[in-house]
This record gives structure tokens, sequence and C-alpha cells, in this order.
DNA sequence: AGCCAGGAAGAAT
DNA sequence: ATTCTTCATGGC
């Protein structure tokens, strides 16, 4: 174990940051919350001027929580925009996790037309299933731990009809090398993504955007189709994401990121 | 009770 | 190339 502490400021806040949708592995306990990522855990303790961060791998989170970019500067480059002005204001404090790969394929997999409650409790049984036992929690499961499952103990864990695409794409992962993977640019990396069974634009937007940390994209999900139905009535979401990245450009996932907290938590 | 959830695949048109 | 249907499950 060890710890590190960092100085609140407006640009950071650990609450937006987890309750945005992008992470699902967390708690909130009476005086900290608990993250875990892949095979790592961290307590994080809100004090009067900073966050304490307990945790197993200090390099692990401070690159976890992002807290190498400089989310001001990003935040300056949009705030020109009316329309997501507030939104930003609001989700000031959020940072764009970076998480494991495997890890988002398979979380976005199952959050798929679910609600975000219910997908938090089947990745939490699936890693009381699947995880390496690492003392007082399991981390989360591996490749070969997910492809060597079976279909029917997805089911068994109330995955539903997404048992079987998590079945086939840890399957399809055991022959890919996600390294390699991370070396192609959005667009070739998106379609590697979409080539597995399950993981059509939105759920690849979502992989690129938290789990290999592409800003050159916007997941549109039924909360960011509701933001811009009027600006583009009747638009499919695959043209619509189209159209906003060409917007937003390299600071594209940032804004969505805003956009949906904003929708989702204040219901506007 | 019924609608909906960070949608995607497969079929029909 | 677009639109329609179906897919498990449970939160609210």
């Amino acid at each position: 174990m060890t710890e590190f502490e960092i100085p609140k400021t407006p640009y950071f806040d650990l609450t937006a940051t987890l309750e945005c949708g992008q992470v699902f592995r967390f708690t909130r306990d009476e005086d900290c919350c608990v993250i875990k990522a892949g095979r790592h855990i961290a307590r994080v303790y809100e004090l009067e001027d900073s966050y304490r961060v307990v945790c197993d791998d200090k390099d692990f989170f401070w690159r976890y929580f992002d807290f190498d970019t400089d989310y001001a500067l990003v935040q300056s480059k949009v705030s020109d925009e009316a329309q997501v002005a507030e939104a930003i204001e609001f989700g000031k404090g959020i940072h764009i996790l970076r998480q494991d790969p495997a890890e988002t394929i398979f979380s976005f997999l199952i959050s798929q037309n679910n609600n975000i409650p219910r997908i938090k409790s089947i990745i939490e049984r699936l890693s009381d299933g699947l995880g390496e036992d690492m003392g007082d929690y399991r981390a989360f499961p591996t490749v070969e731990a997910m492809a060597g499952a079976g279909k029917a103990y997805f089911l068994s864990i109330g995955a539903g009809y997404r048992a079987d695409y998590l079945d086939k794409t840890a399957n399809a992962l055991l022959e890919a090398d996600l390294d390699e993977w991370a070396a192609l640019d959005t667009d070739s990396l998106r379609a590697r993504l979409m080539s597995l069974h399950g993981v059509g634009r939105k759920v690849a937007d979502c992989i690129l955007l938290f789990g290999f940390s592409r800003f050159d994209v916007f997941p549109v999900d039924t909360w960011i189709k509701k933001v811009f139905e009027s600006a583009y009535p009747g638009m499919p979401a695959d043209k619509m994401s189209v159209l906003l990245v060409e917007k937003y450009g390299k600071y594209a996932g940032f804004v969505q990121q805003w956009l949906f907290y904003y929708k989702r938590e204040k219901k506007v």
C-alpha cells in the first residue's frame, strides 16, 4: 500500500468523475470511495483541501485518473460554445479515466440497452466469479478467464442476450493483440472494435474514449440523442456522431462527456 | 404495471 | 442503403 494527495481544484471532482457513466466498478463507503480497476484498487478520501488516494500502485492511479492532462486548457478551447458552456460549468471536475482496453470492451458490451445500476451489478458478479483473488477484492477477469467461462455462465449472472456477445468477443480477443490495436489511428481502431460481435458504433466509441483515450469521438446514446434531437431532428445516432466529431474535433470526447453528465443529472 | 435503459444484429424493405 | 424487429433482465 502507498498513498498520495492531490490538491482540490475546480478541475477535478471525484464524484463527477465516477458518476458520469464512464466507469462501473466503484462504491461509496462512509468516508471514502473504493475504485477497482483491472487488478488494482484505490480508496480515495476527501479531505478539506485535497483528495488522499490510498492504493496499491501510485503510478497506475496517477495515470488512471489522468492527472497529467490540463483540463483548464481543454475547457478554454471549447468554452466559447454557448450550448456547451453550461454543461462544462456543471461537469467542470470530470476527468476522462484511462481504463484498461479489454475491461472497457467487456464493460461496454454489457452496458448496451441497459441501465447503470444493473450494469454495475452484472460486472460485480462477473468479477466475483471469474476475477483473480487479490485478497480483499477480486481483479477484473482476464480475457482468458472470460473466454473460458462459456455463454451459460454469462447467462447465469444475468447478462441476458449479451451473454453471447461476451462469449464470442472474449474468444476473438484471445487471437488479438490489443497493444497492436492501440497503435492504430482512430478510424482503423474503431473498425477493429466493430468487428467484434456485439460492438456497434456507440459501444466502439465508448471503448475508444475510455479504453484507448481517443478524444476525437462522440458516442451517441439515448441521452445524447435527446440533447441534439431538436438540432438534428430524426437523425440516426451514427450519422449524428460523425457530425459532432466534425464539429468538436479533438475535444469531441470531452464535450460529449460533459453533455451526457449534464443531461442525466439535471434532466434538462 | 409498464416503460425504459450509455444498442446491436439480423431481417425486411 | 435505410428502416423494423427482436433480443434478456431488472431498475424505477
